[in-house]
DNA sequence: AGCTGTACCTGCAGGC
DNA sequence: TGCCTGCAGGTACAGC
């Protein structure tokens, strides 16, 4: 589901397709997801698209940007001629519109970009360019893996967290772009226990857990990302990275790192997988 | 302040 | 068969 390998993924996507492209016409099938005046994006022009932690914002020439949240099912699916040969995941994405479709963007150059979403987390949200850092989802995000988050800081957040280590890294506002799949394989590779205090982690446990965490992320961007629940990139595709998770969803199967039985528990309100032989 | 639990939604898997 | 229950997880928020 959409993490940070998933949301570049598609941000690498819409930015190789939106840009340059006008907006000719919006419409929004679902107000419910929908924030602002579309009027301000009619004849904008893209000129970029930028990723914050999970959140996506598509930025006009008009000093207006789209602020958008996939949440869980979100997906932003491009048709045009750079995509024509390119049949979006059947049993993912459907025929498009799908019952699905929250809003359709219309191009020019002609094409088409829809945003989707099955369960009416996502949002979208219409907004001044200025104003987007001010969003209260982006101003508290934490510092984000390959971008500033340091491991000097790293350490700090989760050596004074008296929590679990795992809720600790799914924390956005200590740091940003970690979620659940990524935050169980990198603690099953760093072979830490979830369920640890963070207070309790040693500097090199700290370590190890820090070059893990870029190590899983840096897997799930090579393999375009995992696609559980509904996730696909930008032209409809599926990930593989799923093919390749460590312990999340692994439960009654074997741990890569000593053979033992991955365990499925719940910790912090999610479902949390992890190996009791070797994560200590 | 910091942490935990729950709500938000809806499709789908599994049980009976 | 078909209904029912519970599960999936990112974020906001209530409450301790």
């Amino acid at each position: 589901m959409p993490e940070l390998p998933e949301v570049e993924t598609i941000r690498e996507g819409l930015e190789e397709y939106l840009v340059g492209k006008k907006i000719t016409e919006v419409n929004v099938l679902n107000s419910k997801i929908f924030e602002g005046q579309q009027v301000h994006l009619k004849g904008g022009k893209v000129v970029g698209v930028r990723r914050f932690g999970k959140g996506l914002v598509i930025d006009l020439d008009n000093d207006y940007s789209i602020a958008t949240h996939i949440k869980l099912t979100g997906q932003f699916i491009y048709r045009g001629p750079e995509t024509k040969d390119i049949t979006p995941s059947k049993d993912f994405v459907g025929v498009l519109p799908s019952n699905f479709t929250r809003v359709i963007i219309k191009l020019n150059p002609p094409a088409t970009l829809y945003f989707n979403d099955l369960r009416l987390f996502a949002w979208m949200k219409v907004l001044k360019t200025s104003e987007v850092k001010n969003l209260p989802f982006f101003k508290g995000l934490g510092p984000e893996p390959f971008k500033d988050l340091t491991l000097e800081y790293f350490q700090k957040v989760i050596q004074k967290a008296g929590g679990a280590v795992k809720a600790v890294m799914m924390d956005q506002k200590k740091i940003g772009g970690v979620g659940n799949i990524y935050a169980n394989d990198s603690l099953n590779l760093a072979k830490i226990d979830p369920r640890r205090k963070g207070s309790s982690l040693s500097d090199s446990d700290v370590k190890k857990l820090y070059e893990s965490l870029l190590e899983v992320l840096k897997r799930g961007k090579k393999y375009r990302g995992a696609s559980e629940l509904r996730f696909v990139d930008a032209a409809g595709q599926k990930g593989k990275y799923q093919e390749h998770f460590l312990a999340y969803a692994r439960q009654g199967q074997k741990c890569y790192n000593c053979g033992g039985v991955i365990q499925k528990i719940f910790l912090a309100g999610r479902g949390t997988y992890f190996c009791e032989k070797c994560q200590r």
